[in-house]
DNA sequence: TTACTTTGCGCAAACGATTGCATAGCCGCA
DNA sequence: TGCGGCTATGCAATCGTTTGCGCAAAGTAA
């Protein structure tokens, strides 16, 4: 009997020694599928009960190739579309047996350590679902050894998972709307130029409106999915050229921040003058504030994705990384001007 | 291409043959203290780089009596406080060297099973960040026999420490605010009333009412800090009483909710027909179109002495919990009328 | 009855660290 | 030279599991 702070640890030892068998017995009847005849099996679990066991999942971790933690690595919250991904992921993980353990980078403090500190506990994989991340970071996360998933971002090497919404897709359904409700000269509001995401989201967006003979006016990338970031850029977007009459922007964040300079500052009346569409469909965007037309990344898709791969990786064998994209839907409100 | 655990682990008795010493030699240069020789010490980390060595954490803390992992408890993110806090949470845990693990807790699923999963790994400390949590997980966190630290949430037992903003100072802030800049007739808008929080910034922000000569004209508890539920106490307060000039709000969430009914739907001004002040002073009070005048929760100190207690705990001895509060600090933006 | 497969169970060896205890070496000092 | 007191080291037990292996009991087929 074991004691830490003021509890009792019970061990396998207890159990077996209460229900009269080997510790053995009482790790079988722990383990799905092992061979315990039924009387024993009943002789352990009432024991186990009367004592309140748990089995120790450090030591269980000990013993077997995997954990069942999961390391969750992340950059600074700097879009409310993060939390929201986040929170998605850890109930899924949850669902699926996982424990998630969180590795926040700092952009100040040492970008790697975190991350060796998580591995330290031998977490089954990192899953990545920092689109800002120092490229230290992510290199240690790849030079692991542990299998990598990456979220709606994309990397050099073959050799980790790649989950994004499609993006293309989504730059294609932003076209179709603004489009097909009548506007003529629109724009495209970026976040990092280099940042997988926003590029793509901007390629569907233009091809789509090729497709449809209409020319895109504007395109700016602001750096990131900041709110700031999007006020700044319809200022500057606006004042080049008065006649756009839709923007499409690469995050809800930067639509607001469009939103509200367009109407704070330029006086422009919202879809009536100009018509606004966001991406991620974070929550804040039915607020009736806002109301924003926008295309929804499907956290809960993701997530279900995620997990997925997560035990895929967990069996053992020879194993090809995937690419996938997962497809992004329209959320219609009224920040886009109807035909 | 496909690398699933064909990493080499390297142990203590790698390094030790490598080093020629035995493998407490190479745990002792490991453990900070410890006598070692420089001459050893040396060769077993001159030994320790060449493999690429880092302790297990799981081994290690099978002997040991702690794990450094300190599980976070949380409900939903329903307001954007929460992933404000957790942020700043997890950055300090790492700071002091815990890695955090994160127990999410869903009004759908088993309110303690996850808990308990949390438990299995020995978590040093169970830090309860959600103030939205049921009953039961409350219950089972305290009777886990480990230490509970409770964010922003009072427990009716005196066995667990509790800290959260200074709630009384934080409402006679808002008051005073609103009373020099020569409101009077005042409301307040409460999230759910059986919660302390809610609670105390009412009773500070009356009681300086009070000793400043202004009864409180309406009081309203929501149910919940949520953006919708601001937008409807709003609607229903000013059908009331159409004279209410001021409205604090006990998060700065049903603080943009009182600001979108009132502007939207009841076309008034802010701050020209009717202040507004808020709460918590999370990222987006800041954006111009809400620019609200707010109580900012100190997250990062909240933060920093959460962090001083699981320090306090993780000596044995006979110990005592407490309850501190944060002192609040006022900032001041554009949603309240200037005198 | 014999022989052969199951099935269930216990022993003991991992897993990868830490740590109490015993000892070997060294130094200084009388 | 001998002795006391260090410090540095290694041995082996321990933490709480899982699991390969051997074996006894039981079941099946001839």
């Amino acid at each position: 009997m074991a004691r830490v702070k003021n509890v009792i640890r019970v061990t396998v030892g207890d159990v077996a020694e209460l229900a009269g068998v080997s510790r053995s017995a009482v790790s079988r009847t722990f383990t799905p599928g092992a061979p315990v005849s039924a009387g024993t099996r009943e002789r352990v679990l009432s024991a186990a009960k009367e004592l309140g066991y748990r089995p120790n999942a450090l030591a269980r971790s000990l013993t077997q190739s995997h954990t069942n933690i999961v390391a969750i690595v992340m950059g600074e919250f700097d879009n409310p579309f993060q939390p929201w991904m986040f929170d998605a992921l850890t109930r899924h993980l949850h669902r699926g047996g996982k424990m998630p353990m969180l590795v926040t980078v700092d952009s100040t403090g040492d970008p790697v350590e975190p991350i060796f500190r998580a591995l330290d506990f031998r977490v089954d994989v990192l899953v990545v679902a920092a689109g800002s991340l120092p490229d230290e970071s992510v290199a240690a996360c790849i030079e692991s050894g542990v299998p990598v998933i990456m979220l709606g971002r994309s990397v050099e090497t073959d050799i980790v998972d790649v989950v994004l919404s499609d993006n293309h897709m989504a730059g294609a359904q932003a076209a179709t709307t603004l489009i097909n409700s009548g506007h003529q000269r629109l724009a495209y509001v970026g976040g990092s130029e280099n940042r997988l995401a926003s590029k793509e989201r901007g390629e569907g967006f233009v091809q789509a409106l090729n497709g449809m003979d209409c020319p895109l006016s504007q395109m700016v990338f602001c750096g990131s999915y900041s709110y700031q970031s999007g006020y700044e850029a319809a200022l500057s977007m606006l004042t080049l050229d008065k006649k756009i009459d839709g923007i499409f922007c690469a995050s809800d964040s930067l639509a607001f921040g469009v939103m509200d300079a367009v109407r704070d500052h330029l006086g422009l009346k919202i879809p009536q003058d100009l018509s606004v569409m966001g991406m991620d469909d974070v929550p804040m965007s039915a607020w009736p504030g806002y109301g924003l037309t926008t295309i929804r990344q499907p956290v809960n898709k993701i997530a279900e994705f995620v997990l997925e791969r997560i035990d895929y990786w967990s069996v053992p064998g020879e194993k090809k990384p995937v690419l996938q994209r997962i497809p992004t839907e329209l959320i219609v409100r009224n920040s886009v001007r109807l035909g």
